[in-house]
DNA sequence: TGGGTCATGTAACCTGTTACATGATTAG
DNA sequence: CTAATCATGTAACAGGTTACATGACCCA
């Protein structure tokens, strides 16, 4: 996954291991996490697939760059792999933990789902705001043609947290339901 | 996490490795696919930490069977898991293959949007009959505090669902916008 | 003088995936 | 006879996480 994430950023422009990370947590942060130790790792064997190539770039004063250029079999590989279709939902911590919250109290977790509530508002708030998130996304992204996609990332973001917010309100009345019902349990 | 999953299954009842890959095919699947090889290996791992204990029953024509109970320790690690607090989205496959979609023609992908439309579409169906799910269901929770929580995770799936038919619909209807602005793009 | 940025990475670990392996019983 | 179910696992690999390590420059 991290694979051809860092090939579709190098086909927008070449870029530095330091760079690509600077990217991952100013701009696709929100969707993907992505550790320097592996950016450093996937990039070593990008290359010995032949899917990028670099160039080691002197500097005084700092350590030297390692500029990474996709290849043309790189860019290959990127369009075979977006036009894969695999839409399944994944696993979910989430789910997980909220599929077995029989084991603690009902008030308890009247206050677990307010607290997804809270951190879902403020994440749209966050995400709401252009200013930070646009910034770091004029830095990699030139084009238009492809500001649109990035918008549906964004959007996807804004529907999700949305859906989250109504959910927990949900859960939370069902809760509440739960205590007036059957206040002996 | 798989650890916590199944610590929570043998916390309504004891069950074998055999059974526990049952009730992940049945009815966590949606949210948590879980293969054999790596609940086996969780189990043993389990057993080191003290969290379970098992039991060899013998059986006559079949193998026989390892049944696993969850130990005081295991409870209580449970609860201490149930109670970690981390909502963040997590990584998706789906937002990346989105992001760097500008690599291929508004065309094709409007056609990948509609087939995100069309599994959304038919995971509802699926989601929305109880039969099926409700069988395995019943199987595995038989007492009704727990069934909320059950209800709860069907429901974020069905609000899921409903909330990628509707991005993708809108994502179909930029492209489409897309195209009638800037036909020589 | 101390904290942030530029810039590189390694090592160990944990978790999940894929593929393989065995073997009897039971229902159609 | 054959496919499904019961029931156990191992081995190898892939990918993501955590922690560690180095070193110079620049700004306050």
């Amino acid at each position: 996954m991290l694979k051809h994430g860092i090939l579709g950023l190098l086909n927008y422009r070449d870029m530095t291991g330091y760079e690509i990370r600077g990217v991952f947590r100013d701009s696709l942060n929100f969707f993907w996490q992505a550790q320097t130790s592996q950016i450093y790792r996937e990039l070593k064997d990008l290359k010995t697939r032949g899917w990028v190539t670099d160039v080691t770039v002197p500097q005084q004063g700092r350590p030297n760059k390692n500029v990474f250029s996709v290849t043309e079999a790189g860019r290959e590989e990127l369009r075979r792999w977006l036009r894969e279709e695999t839409f399944e939902l994944g696993n979910s911590p989430l789910l997980m933990r909220t599929f077995f919250r029989g084991e603690l109290s009902p008030e308890e977790n009247i206050r677990y789902f307010q607290g997804i509530r809270a951190f879902a508002l403020q994440a749209l708030e966050e995400m709401k705001q252009p200013p930070a998130i646009a910034a770091g996304y004029e830095k990699t992204i030139d084009d238009s043609r492809r500001a649109a996609y990035w918008g549906m990332t964004i959007e996807y973001g804004v529907m999700y947290l949305d859906m989250l917010r109504r959910w927990s309100e949900s859960c939370i009345k069902r809760l509440e339901g739960l205590q007036h019902e059957d206040p002996a349990d």
